[in-house]
DNA sequence: CGGCATCCTCCCGGATACTG
DNA sequence: CAGTATCCGGGAGGATGCCG
């Protein structure tokens, strides 16, 4: 009998469900470029909204995965840098990103030939 | 000038719309065990719904992930298979459920502090 | 520029009941 | 056992407007 690896309030689940959403990862391989500033992150992650990318930097930095520094300046600059464990998160979904622009091919052909069939 | 690597439909997205729900991840880690029939992986993937489970195994199928075989058998036998693409994902998600079970006391510490200070 | 505050919509996923 | 069908609430997240 195979063991219950995935209890309710397991490690996997709690990241999971950190990381989950539809910004926090794409925002983590956004900074794996190195510090940006808070305009720059929205730039680049294209279609996110000024509200989600402000509470999705937030708690980043909340569960350590982010360094929030601004600067005195006007106008205001805000800089966004990963912290070493956010660096360390950062290289484990760069493997998914990898295996995600590897592979979508033949996800969508897998799609197109099930959908083809049932149609 | 850094490059916007993340448009509305890069393959990056794709997959992680995707597999970026609350379940998809767990029960492809789940199967990485070997083939499983239905009621045993909604055991083992704690608290899913079998709505849920249903639709997410659909779409592991449809996307090329999974293989589903019925036996014509009293009572029915339903089994699910990881594919050759679906062990290749599974490896590369079980990077991240090594990440989370490595690193989930430093995130939560990470919380506690960032908390304790705003409070 | 880098946020809050507010309102509102959509849809994921839970609960429940029924079927081959 | 392995689904399907239906109803429903909550929360993610988009749009807009204001502020230091």
């Amino acid at each position: 009998m195979l063991p219950n690896p995935f209890e309710k309030d397991c490690p996997t689940r709690q990241i999971l469900d950190r990381i989950g959403d539809r910004w926090t990862v794409l925002i983590i391989l956004t900074l794996s470029d190195g510090p940006q500033r808070f305009t720059d992150i929205g730039k680049r992650v294209e279609g996110i909204s000024q509200k989600v990318l402000t509470q999705t930097l937030q708690s980043l930095v909340r569960d350590g995965m982010l360094t929030r520094t601004a600067y005195a300046e006007i106008p205001p600059r805000v800089e966004y840098e990963l912290t070493k464990l956010g660096r360390n998160l950062a290289e484990t979904v760069a493997y998914l990103d990898r295996w995600a622009r590897e592979h979508i091919d033949e996800v969508i052909k897998a799609r197109e030939a099930y959908d083809g069939v049932s149609a």
